[in-house]
DNA sequence: CAGCAAAACGGACCGTGGTCCGTTTTGATT
DNA sequence: AATCAAAACGGACCACGGTCCGTTTTGCTG
């Protein structure tokens, strides 16, 4: 809620680039709001650019200037819960955060993620390719897993085989799987831990 | 683009349920064809439901009447190329079809796969749920490459190792890859490849 | 062939995402 | 404080997906 224009910025590292004036910055986080606020009480389909510009009192181009399509908006608004997880992940308490081992940490962390993208399906779904990839959560996750990869003495092509452990917890993926097959989640963790067993080689 | 209403049936099992109207299944194909040919004339984003309408020369509503939605139209699209390479794998000659060994069998079908959503990515993601998943391709796909792996002695959750295979040649994925991180198709499949051999245990 | 009910047709109509451009706000400069 | 260019605003406007309902076609039955 609190994003910078340019999407999350871990190290603020002065940006170069001319600050937000200040009617932009109060309506960006109007919109935020409002979007919020008509997302947790109506739900996500009823978060259309008219209501959403019309809850937060702006106009309806302001909202397309500020997050460019309704995809983008809904980027944000997922942007918020996904840069907590990716906190929490960094530097929260083991054995999702550093301290655990690796092998742990790689548990924890596909459990973690299993949950938060069936948590937030249908925004991830609304974002579209706005979302999840092409921005935070998927590079974030990609790195991290490549990372615990090569701390766990993995060898090979690790960004591909990241992407491997990550492809199956996919939203649509787990959706099909959840929604229309009716497998259980725990049932889809176990088969992810099993994968990832294979993949790292124990 | 001679799908039955019901879409591809490959035993045609003497249907129960009532035949279609001539004049409906005159509309079914010219619909299709003037599909068809504005996806290979214009790009399938040109493939406006009024522009098929048009060009076919029929209403608006007899296209949502047959087909659902734009989506479902894509859908139907996609199974014309989905159908043959069905087949293909099934009947078609060896490797991919039936007569090598699984293994190779296995690998051969991974990479006709790739090829396939490559070159389909677009109409894939026009058709959006109604597509890939839920449908056709997918659950073919799974069941197959289950039937491999047991094939190949696999033991284990089969069904989700099988989407463990499949889902990172899913078109999002494979999008990201190729189009955004500029990836070698030659190296996916190598990427792939390692993966096969990681869950089969060779 | 006439009559009829079911099914299909077609296009007017609506809501929503997205664009455009004349008007207003902002903040830097004198 | 007065001025001004850049940036932001807002809502009219457009295109496209999707629905609805009065009209037409189909193919049965007598």
């Amino acid at each position: 809620m609190s994003d910078t224009p340019q999407g999350p910025r871990l190290l603020p590292l002065l940006d170069a680039l001319p600050p937000e004036r200040r009617d932009a910055a109060r309506n960006r986080v109007a919109l935020l709001q409002a979007a919020e606020r008509l997302v947790d009480h109506c739900g996500v389909e009823a978060v259309t650019m008219d209501a959403v510009a019309a809850e937060a009192g702006v106009g309806k181009g302001t909202v397309f200037r500020r997050f460019e399509s309704r995809e983008g908006l809904m980027a944000a608004l997922l942007n918020h819960s996904e840069t907590e997880w990716q906190a929490a992940v960094m530097s929260g308490p083991p054995p999702l955060g550093p301290g655990a081992d690796p092998w742990e940490r790689l548990i924890t962390f596909g459990h973690s993620r299993l949950e938060t993208v069936l948590h937030h399906a249908d925004l991830i779904r609304a974002a579209g390719r706005a979302g999840s990839r092409s921005y935070a959560a998927y590079s974030f996750s990609v790195m991290h897993v490549r990372y615990l990869l090569h701390d766990l003495g993995v060898t090979g092509d690790l960004p591909l085989l990241a992407v491997a452990l990550l492809a199956p917890l996919e939203a649509p993926i787990l959706d099909q799987q959840v929604r229309i097959e009716g497998f259980d989640v725990e049932r889809i963790h176990r088969g992810w831990v099993d994968l990832a067993r294979r993949i790292v080689g124990r």
